[in-house]
Order: structure tokens, then sequence, then C-alpha cells
DNA sequence: CCCTGATTCGC
DNA sequence: GCGAATCAGG
């Protein structure tokens, strides 16, 4: 289905109130990604919509180098790769500026210390610098200065340095306080 | 990992 | 004009 006035003016109108790509997509239906409504927005050159402070240099990459495109015909076996479909989705989540907006301030200490919020390594599995290889867990648990510091040293990720427990402690939940 | 928008360019 | 792939960032 192609962009009648209707979905164009639909587009439009959650654009403007904030709601991300994705979940316009989503409003939208019927295979839209977020990648066409990214596309749209565009083209219709309604890109900034509340734009607080800053306004963002952002470094192009360039011209890439023309990078092979996928490829035309070629229904041959093999699964692409990560074939997630990925379809639920219905989220009505509030999220990013909008967010930002509704929520002015939530400072105060709703934060209580995570302390024991660790994974217990037993000693002989503990790991210091020198026993640090590709393959264990880097992430550092205590006080360096210790003498008690070691390395969680379990099994890691293919993806990353840490080990699934910690990979998400890393990039996950890393939440709130910017700068 | 999850996600966000921005950009490019074959179609 | 369209949007998948890619990139940059949180």
């Amino acid at each position: 289905m192609g962009w009648t006035d209707e979905r164009v003016e639909l587009l439009k109108k959650l654009w403007m109130e904030g709601l991300s790509a994705s979940q316009i997509a989503a409003e939208l239906g019927e295979g839209v990604t977020r990648n066409a409504v990214i596309g749209k927005v565009h083209r219709l050159k309604l890109s900034a919509r509340a734009k607080p402070t800053n306004t963002a240099p952002r470094a192009r990459p360039a011209a890439r180098p023309a990078a092979p495109r996928r490829v035309t015909g070629q229904t041959s076996g093999a699964t692409p790769m990560s074939a997630k479909p990925r379809v639920s989705m219905a989220r009505p989540q509030v999220m990013g500026a909008t967010a930002l907006a509704a929520a002015p301030e939530m400072e105060a200490e709703l934060y209580v210390a995570p302390a024991a919020a660790e994974l217990f390594i037993p000693e002989d599995k503990r790991l210091n610098l020198l026993q640090l290889n590709e393959h264990t867990c880097k992430w550092p648990i205590g006080d360096p200065l210790n003498k008690d510091f070691y390395f969680c040293g379990q099994h890691s990720l293919e993806s990353g340095p840490y080990c699934e427990f910690h990979s998400r402690r890393a990039y996950h939940q890393m939440d709130k306080r910017r700068r």
C-alpha cells in the first residue's frame, strides 16, 4: 500500500506528537516499517519536531563505498541471517522526547544500594588480570586497589567481553542520568 | 542486547 | 518517490 493522503496525514500527526518511527509504523500497519516511516518523514521535510536544545552537527559518514546491495532474484535455500520476525511490538510505552517532556523532574533517591546485586563467583573461579583470556568475562568485581579484587571469569559471549549476565549489565539498564 | 533517528542509493 | 541497509548514538 502506498502513501495515501490519509496515511500521510496520520503520519504527520503521530510524528508531531512525538511517537517514534517504529510506533508510527505499527500504527499504520500493513507492512509499513520504521524505515519507511523515517524515509517518508524526511521526504516530507518534517524531521525536526520538538527541538529543545542544541543543533547537533551530526557527522555524516561521507559517501559509503557503494556496498553491494541485496541480490535481486536469488531465492536459494540457506536462511539469510538474523531472520527474526519480530511481529508483536504493540506496546503503548511512551519514550523519547515525549517521555522526557512528560517527566520533568524525578531526581530524589529512589536508587537503593545495589551492593549485593552481584553474581556470586566461587573463589576458585575468580580471575586476576593475568588470568583473563579472550573467553573469560572481564567484568571487574570489587575495588581494584584491594586484594579482594577479581574478574568474573565466566565464559564470555562471542559478541562481547562479558558473560551473559554482565553483558546485559554493561549495555542494558545503564539507563538514566545523562551527564 | 534493546532501541532511536539519519543517511545513502538501487530500485 | 520509496525503503532496506547501513550508520551513529543511547
